[in-house]
RNA sequence: CGGGGCGUGGCGCAGUCCGGUUAGCGUACAUGGCUGGGGGUCAUGUGGUCGCAGGUUCGAAUCCUGCCAUCCCGACCA
């Protein structure tokens, strides 16, 4: 099986960074903090933008871009928000270099200072907001529902690809509404449109939920979120959708008239996710012997291996391989032949299992004497030979297996690792023996969460919406509590 | 920014304490043979100013000084 990686449960940490260099996902770059996504990672980027990007427009949002630089003077205009971007930013000061004196490298000109710095944006709703101001005049133009595309740049201490980096991949959707009602809607509609993409296209199940005061998005009334368990016990915030109230319609002054002819300030939202989801995808799936793909967003989903000795093999097996291909693509399966004659099966046999291929065909002499293929499938590890037209019939339904199978046995992960915490000392046992998902009762205040968090380093995950809704006691201050949340380690 | 580690062919490392000819090993790469149903094997070969600068010495990867890079642990975070 796989030799020289690490394990899950040897080296989580290491296991997974294996995986992500191993598997060709990325590797990191000469600028400390960023990643290199390789082709075989942007690859799985690419399929995500795509399923989520026609959810979006399904949903009746338009994408746009705005740019990347924005003036330091945008940034401090809502008082909540600079305040928790202000430290991770990096800020454009010149606009020119020059030859050094010594004629051997290139130096910042001091002459070119910019009058105003630059910040390479952390997010955008400053420049996004600045151009709502534009484009918003009366309640005809409203609701108004865009998104983008676009990379992103948060100076993070440490960094771990995909999971932290200092620049990354993401799409943030921003939306003005006449009504808080409407804005509210919004931003737990695609707090819904995430979930179904975590459960559906990645097969993560996920916890939906609301975030408590201290884990909320700078300039935000309210952030909702998606979260998922990892394999290690540490849970991961895989989306986010903020309900921003009127605070950059303030901040900005963007004001409608509405049908009585009143001017009011737009209600707002806005929402996130990231390249961080492909970290995410590793630690849902994968296992001991590399990466596991669900097929919907498999960049190849089934790989044929022909096994020969000889030319006269080699080309028999082609003209069948190249029917089932045709048979497969035909049916919008994303199909990989690998006739390269420098790697032997066995070698490739790895190769795929540890990019997390969902199926494997290998067709040698003794098929083709049989009339058979033998398909290997990568969630169990299961081979099986079929009568080969009768194999490739059932493609479909196996990668529909794989994907459902990928999603229960997350699910079930996710349950065995989730606890019902009553006391505060079960809940340190609990934790530090166990990890996971503990469900208990808080008294709501951040006092509480952070004396919590200074005793353990576990975090409020989020408030669920989808709770048993039982009142309780606080487990640390025995003051009175409405429903338990949930708290885990983070990410 | 505080504490610790590391820097030697593409990658992973040994050698450094205790200085001594042509700086090794694994892997990768190249060529050829035998192979081919789970990372095969044998042979041959390419590739390194030992992070940079200075110093000590007959002689430095090895000792000394300074600098740089990078990684891990803490405070911050999608």
């Amino acid at each position: 099986m796989a030799k020289d990686f690490a394990t899950r449960e040897g080296d989580f940490p290491k296991w997974y960074n294996d995986i992500v260099i191993k598997a060709d996902l990325a590797e990191n770059s000469a600028v400390r903090g960023c990643m290199v996504i390789k082709p075989y990672g942007y690859s799985i980027w690419e399929k995500m933008q795509a399923a989520l990007d026609k959810m979006f427009k399904d949903t009746g949002h338009l994408n746009a871009y705005f740019p990347l630089l924005i003036p330091k003077s945008f940034l401090s205009k809502e008082a909540a928000h600079i305040k928790g971007f202000a430290k991770e930013c990096a800020v454009v000061t010149h606009y020119r270099l020059k030859t050094s004196d010594d004629g051997k490298g290139v130096v910042v000109d001091p002459t070119a200072k910019l009058e105003e710095e630059l910040i390479i944006r952390p997010t955008s709703e400053t420049i996004i907001w600045h151009s709502y101001k534009k484009w918003i005049n009366s309640y005809r133009d409203l609701p108004l529902l865009i998104n983008q595309w676009a990379n992103i740049v948060r100076w993070e201490m440490r960094t771990r690809l995909f999971l932290r980096t200092t620049e990354f991949l993401w799409q943030e959707g921003h939306t003005a509404h006449a009504t808080e009602a409407e804005a509210l809607e919004e931003t737990k509609k695609m707090l819904d449109v995430y979930t179904e993409f975590a459960e559906t296209w990645m097969a993560m199940p996920v916890l939906k939920g609301l975030k408590s005061e201290n884990e909320r998005f700078a300039g935000a009334i309210d952030t909702y979120c998606i979260e998922a368990l990892m394999q290690d016990g540490k849970s991961l915030q895989a989306g986010t959708s903020h309900f921003l109230g009127q605070n950059f319609a303030k901040a900005f002054d963007v004001k409608f008239t509405d049908k009585s002819g009143k001017q009011k300030f737009v209600w707002a939202s806005s929402w996130g996710v990231s390249t961080r989801l492909i970290g995410a995808l590793v630690m849902a799936h994968s296992d001991d012997n590399g990466l596991v793909l669900p097929p919907k967003l498999a960049p190849i989903q089934v790989v044929i291996i022909p096994i020969y000795t000889e030319k006269e093999q080699l080309d028999s097996i082609s003209e069948r391989v190249q029917i089932i291909t045709d048979s497969l693509r035909e049916k919008g399966i994303s199909v990989k032949y690998d006739d390269r004659d420098t790697h032997k099966p066995g070698w490739k046999f790895n190769e795929y299992e540890f990019k997390g291929v969902p199926i494997r065909i290998a067709i040698g002499p003794r098929d083709m004497e049989a009339g058979t293929i033998e398909l290997a499938r990568r969630d169990t590890l299961e081979k099986n030979t079929y009568e080969w037209e009768e194999g490739v019939e059932k493609i479909p339904g196996i990668l529909d297996d794989i994907q459902s199978n990928l999603y229960k046995r997350a699910l079930k992960k996710r349950e065995e690792n989730t606890h019902e915490i009553e006391t505060y000392d079960e809940f340190k046992k609990v934790l530090k023996e166990k990890g996971g998902f503990l469900m208990a009762h808080w008294d709501g205040t951040t006092e509480t969460e952070l004396k919590i968090k200074g005793d353990t380093k576990a975090t409020i995950r989020c408030i669920p919406m989808e709770g048993d809704g039982k009142e309780g006691k606080c487990m640390v201050t025995g003051k009175p509590s409405k429903q338990k949340v949930v708290f885990a380690k983070a990410y």
